[in-house]
DNA sequence: GTGAAAGCGCTAACAA
DNA sequence: TTGTTAGCGCTTTCAC
């Protein structure tokens, strides 16, 4: 193992001196900063970060507390852990992936210093972990919205406002009752915050808008099929449909349109773009949605004061745009 | 924060005890232990995990190197992740997410001591990689099974068996042509373990049953039902298909199904559970391959030598046997 | 512009 | 059965 004496040994300098010569907290000679240089690289010499950890009392990594279950919408998750880690990276972080049916190992990796700051994903609307973070005394940023948002960082795609703004479109178009088949019933069970933020915006947009809208929980698998021909049978004027739900999505298409029906999707633009008969997708920014996460993280870290909740507004992939337009 | 220190005054012990109380490295009174785990309960102390770290050259971290990239079967790769993170917290240890793209990303966890062992992921035939784990000196275990498999610990899915069993399955049915809808073409092209060894499997069991076999990249989004239409039509008398590619296969289920032909997918079982029409499944044991993966690695940690290459042998979800029947 | 040295919080000899 | 203490490899004051 190389260490930081072996080169300060190679460049002939102090151990002090190879120490400022990578952090840049000194000024060094242009001299002694080539050889030192050369020497790491000579020696292929890389700090040991549990010691570098100790002595400067921060680590580097982040936490970050993903829902590994499938049932959740996996392509989603993926996505925005690939944001987060991708971010996180080019600031010289690391990610520390902690499993999520683990209350408590929030409070290990915290009160074990194992990272300087929490993400957590797959938030409930009244999720038993905020109470655990707020004990924590560590920096930390929600993916996702819990009822009280209190005083945490909040990161996520606004689904309220993607509900609305799904039940909007098809009502101008003039459907009259129209369905929104959603996250899977577990999910909807588990009171996870952004089924239960977009069924609310999709149902008073429905309110304010004089149309009937239902929701559905609609099961990721092969089943979907079922469930959407069983709500349409019983209830055949529904006319407009908004589609979340991507796994299930994908057996269901071709099935749910062209009869005659709209049906707007929710998903990662990408995931769609080849499904035939969509009147339109609403795009879910999934690894956008990490990569702002994360940099607020970073902003806290800075001791910097991002925005406590911030939400990504919803946008038709089409480009058709209904800001401003009134009911 | 509260350290070692902290601990051993309030139980009136010196701080060495309370480390062997931790480690159970030492033989320790029970009056003494006792007032040892008191006072860590009541201080919540958890060791600081640098500290250790430095004192003991080991983190009880594993570096995993997974695909983030979507194109890849998410599905697989979250299960597989989940496995890993289940079994390593199961033995105490975490895991570090090391982002895939970069090789170098190994290095600098190995050198700078950020873990005791590295898993890689999404392993191509000829991978780089494997030269950079061969110059680290850190144990390591692959998922997936590259050209030359050394002296390097692998773990994977038997996927060329499963190509296979599901030839010969097709045949003893009565097929004389048959086709493999398997990996996307960036997977195929990028020399993916899985993709090569399925497709070789595949076809050498064809040639050793006299039918005709082929095999077809294929999207993993709407267009795969584009790609096997064209397959079907360009040769109609291709009646037994395996599917791989789960992401496709939903899309394309019904579709390809219930024509008179016979379809064998190749999938995590629940994820196909309720999908109408298919012949059979044969068993991606997704979760299973993160779990030997990380006993194997855990083996290697605690000094053991497990098998060099562990292949899961593939079985039909149906139950049917194909095991030393001939061809 | 550079060096010497005091910790950071542990583990594991060494001593008793 | 327990305590004392020398490191582990860094960062960061002091001191020059």
């Amino acid at each position: 193992m190389v260490t930081i004496a072996d080169v300060a040994e190679a460049a002939g300098v102090s151990i002090s001196t190879v120490s400022y010569v990578m952090s840049g907290k000194r000024t060094i000679s242009q001299d002694t900063k080539e050889r030192v240089e050369a020497a790491i690289d000579k020696l292929a010499y890389s700090p040991h970060a549990s010691a570098r950890s100790l002595a400067s009392r921060s680590t580097s990594v982040i936490g970050l507390q993903a829902p590994l279950r499938t049932g959740v919408d996996v392509n989603v998750i993926m996505e925005i852990i690939s944001g987060v880690v991708k971010e996180a990276r080019e600031n010289h972080y690391d990610i520390l992936l902690l499993t999520s049916d683990d209350a408590e190992g929030l409070g290990r990796a915290a009160r074990g210093s194992m990272v300087d700051a929490l993400m957590v994903m797959d938030i409930e609307s009244n999720d038993p972990r905020i109470a655990t973070l707020h004990e924590l005394s560590m920096p930390s940023v929600l993916i996702g919205l819990p009822a009280g948002a209190d005083d945490l960082f909040c990161v996520d795609f606004d689904f309220a406002a993607a509900g609305h703004l799904a039940a909007t479109r098809l009502a101008r178009l003039g459907h009259r009752r129209i369905a929104l088949f959603g996250a899977s019933t577990e999910v909807l069970q588990r009171h996870t915050s952004y089924a239960e933020r977009l069924n609310d915006g999709f149902l008073s947009a429905c309110r304010e808008l004089g149309v009937t809208g239902s929701v559905h929980a609609c099961p990721s698998s092969a089943d979907a099929v079922g469930v959407v021909d069983a709500v349409l049978q019983s209830d055949p004027e529904i006319t407009g449909i908004l589609f979340h739900n991507e796994a299930a999505l994908s057996h269901v298409a071709g099935h749910v349109t062209g009869r005659g029906r709209d049906v707007i999707a929710l998903s990662p633009a990408h995931l769609v773009r080849d499904m035939p008969g969509l009147l339109d997708t609403i795009d879910v920014p999934a690894a956008e949605i990490g990569v702002i996460a994360t940099r607020a993280i970073l902003a806290v870290l800075g001791d910097e004061e991002p925005e406590r909740v911030q939400l990504l507004a919803p946008t038709f992939v089409s480009g058709v745009d209904l800001s401003g337009t009134e009911v």
